[in-house]
RNA sequence: GCCCGGAUAGCUCAGUCGGUAGAGCAGAGGAUUGAAAAUCCUCGUGUCGGCGGUUCGAUUCCGUCUCCGGGCA
């Protein structure tokens, strides 16, 4: 009864695609309101990976700390039920401090899991998966869709079979449990949220603007040394491309340069490729986001502009 | 200057034994429930280099010109 989280108590989401500028606008807000920040970034998260993941840098994390960064080892898997649960920890840490929580980053599997909450799922379990992946291996991914279909048609109706990654899961989550991924899906409770989120998105409207954006930021990457970076996970020794950390937009085609398989120029064109087509992900995901405010990426009063919607929204 | 190759989608190229053409990549749109910076789905009309000739019909064969490789001078 006490403990009762209030709903009211807001907090802010700032997403957008990558290079539109989201962290800088961040950094400003927090220095003029009463923001603690959380990064909803996957590739954040790990420690060592700096440069490729665009993360805040020492100087600016000295003017507004990040939580959620540098809280995994590149060895290491995180996961958007794991992102839930700890974000709505320091939102409510921050909550209690009487300040407001300032959301940013451009993961929005994670934004959509904290706003609209998961079924209850079993983890991931390397045994079973490595089992999966191997029975793929000598049978075809063709021959695990078959076994969904006859298992839990509905979702054999939805994944495709070449998409290995949900296949394996809603396999995986059959084997551990016994129940269908459409049962447990079923069962899923709406659950109240326990803060209100005010959401925008900082947009690029010029698609040519932001490619040209993630073009040079690639190649600043680069001059700030982003190889040795990379060079530096790859002397680790216990890394490699299967694993999220290596697979990293720009990690994976340095990682690829390192070992060899491509040139120079062919790892910058692809590394910049990447960016751009994650990007357009997230546009996809943003064009149909409900209850997002749109702010102008471009426009010089930027900061002035968001601080007004933001005072408008907490009213 | 001569000889040989090329010239086809934004890029790299395939192809049409003469009936106006198709892959990969790029790009665009979409999906997205414990890997999500991941994984996957859908979308390909372009003076087939220019001009002439042969032909019912030429991107395809012939001639010629231009440009780009390579070789010989």
């Amino acid at each position: 009864m006490h403990a009762q989280p209030n709903t009211s108590k807001p907090v802010i989401c700032l997403m957008g695609a990558t290079a539109t500028g989201k962290t800088d606008l961040a950094v400003r807000l927090a220095e003029q309101l009463p923001c603690d920040l959380i990064s909803v970034d996957s590739a954040l998260i790990y420690r060592g990976m700096d440069i490729g993941t665009a993360k805040p840098d020492a100087e600016l994390l000295a003017r507004a700390p990040h939580r959620l960064i540098d809280i995994k080892d590149p060895a290491e898997s995180y996961s958007a039920a794991e992102f839930r649960h700890d974000v709505l920890v320091e939102i409510e840490s921050i909550h209690q401090a009487g300040r407001i929580p300032l959301l940013v980053g451009g993961t929005m599997l994670y934004y959509k899991t904290l706003l609209e909450g998961l079924a209850n799922l079993p983890k991931a379990d390397p045994q079973v998966r490595q089992r999966l992946l191997e029975q793929a291996q000598a049978q075809g991914w063709d021959a695990l869709h078959q076994q969904l279909q006859r298992i839990d048609p509905v979702s054999a109706q939805r994944i495709h079979p070449n998409d290995p990654q949900r296949l394996q899961r809603a396999l995986e989550v059959h084997a551990l449990t016994g129940r269908t991924l459409t049962e447990l899906w079923q069962q899923q409770q709406a659950c109240a949220l326990p803060f209100t989120p005010i959401q925008f998105t900082v947009d690029v409207a010029d698609r040519k603007l932001l490619h040209r954006r993630i073009e040079q930021r690639f190649k600043a990457m680069i001059e700030a040394g982003f190889e040795q970076e990379v060079q530096a996970l790859y002397q680790r020794g216990d890394l490699d491309p299967s694993m999220p950390s290596i697979r990293c937009v720009g990690y994976r085609q340095m990682w690829s340069y390192i070992e060899g398989e491509i040139d120079f120029d062919t790892m910058v064109e692809r590394g910049i490729i990447a960016t751009r087509q994650l990007a357009k992900r997230q546009l996809t995901w943003l064009r149909g986001w409900d209850g997002v405010q749109r702010i102008d990426g471009c426009d010089p009063n930027i900061l002035s502009n968001t601080l007004k919607l933001v005072d408008e929204s907490l009213i």
